[in-house]
DNA sequence: ATCGATTAGTTTGACGTCGAACGATTGGAG
DNA sequence: CTCCAATCGTTCGACGTCAAACTAATCGAT
């Protein structure tokens, strides 16, 4: 974004850090936005398999938090994951307002054997980074 | 995210880090974004303003690498800022192939006196954060 | 002078992201 | 039992974001 503000040494500081904050978290971003693009998975879309591989199928709020999404956001991610058989909605027959999400196998032979591949990369970055930091 | 993988030491701290670097990022943006918003711009929009307000009229290539974003995204982030005549867009007469982006009054009264009372929150993001970092 | 390679921006298509408004369902107060 | 408020998820509208394909303009080598 630039830091071209003319202020106090505290404000310059202060921008400066969250210019570095970013700038770290855009790069290690990128690395991992590359590794599972060739997955064809974006960030998001990684985060419920993920999420849903580790504890089960989930109701769709929980998820949303769990992902750090919102509920309308989530909506759009989760059609694009149901559209490729990658997951599976039904509803809560306990309450039926609810909406369980859960993986298809499809989705667990993607997403299991990826994660170990996946946790590589993001070290690297990170180790590539670190020291900056 | 949720760190979730049952992998050797280092990479669970590898992944932590990652975790702890994306929700301080988070964190920091959602504040930097609520402050903006209140201004009815997003932080892209607010990247190009402070950068042709601190440099002058800038040609679009080096907008887009100021504020790291790519070409395409920038044609419509300053689409959105030409149609509230914020921004202007004319033709290099050196080299016709290049656009020159340059402020209006409107823009320039918009982020003129707002720089100022934006970099109070940003401060504030990042010292109730960088301790736990 | 000409033609091919390069560069600046735009367009297109796909996905992400949010807030606000909305329909369906549930649960509680009376 | 009835109705109203709260909750869950979807839809809508607006913006952001990128890669790839494209147009226009320039530059360079022949």
């Amino acid at each position: 974004m630039g830091t071209h503000y003319p202020g106090t040494d505290d404000e310059i500081r202060a921008l400066d850090a969250y210019v570095k904050l970013a700038r770290a978290h855009a790069a290690v971003d990128a690395t991992i936005n590359h590794d599972l693009i060739e997955a064809g998975l974006t960030v998001s879309q990684f985060g419920v398999l993920e999420a849903i591989w580790h504890l089960g199928p989930l109701p769709q709020g929980a998820l949303a938090r769990k992902i750090l999404r919102s509920a309308a956001n989530l909506t759009t991610v989760l059609d694009n994951l149901a559209r490729r058989d990658l997951i599976e909605r039904s509803r809560d027959p306990a309450d039926r307002r609810v909406v369980i999400v859960r993986l298809t196998d499809a989705g667990r032979d993607l997403i299991g054997p990826y994660l170990p591949r996946h946790v590589r990369p993001v070290m690297h970055a990170l180790s590539a980074l670190t020291p900056g930091q």
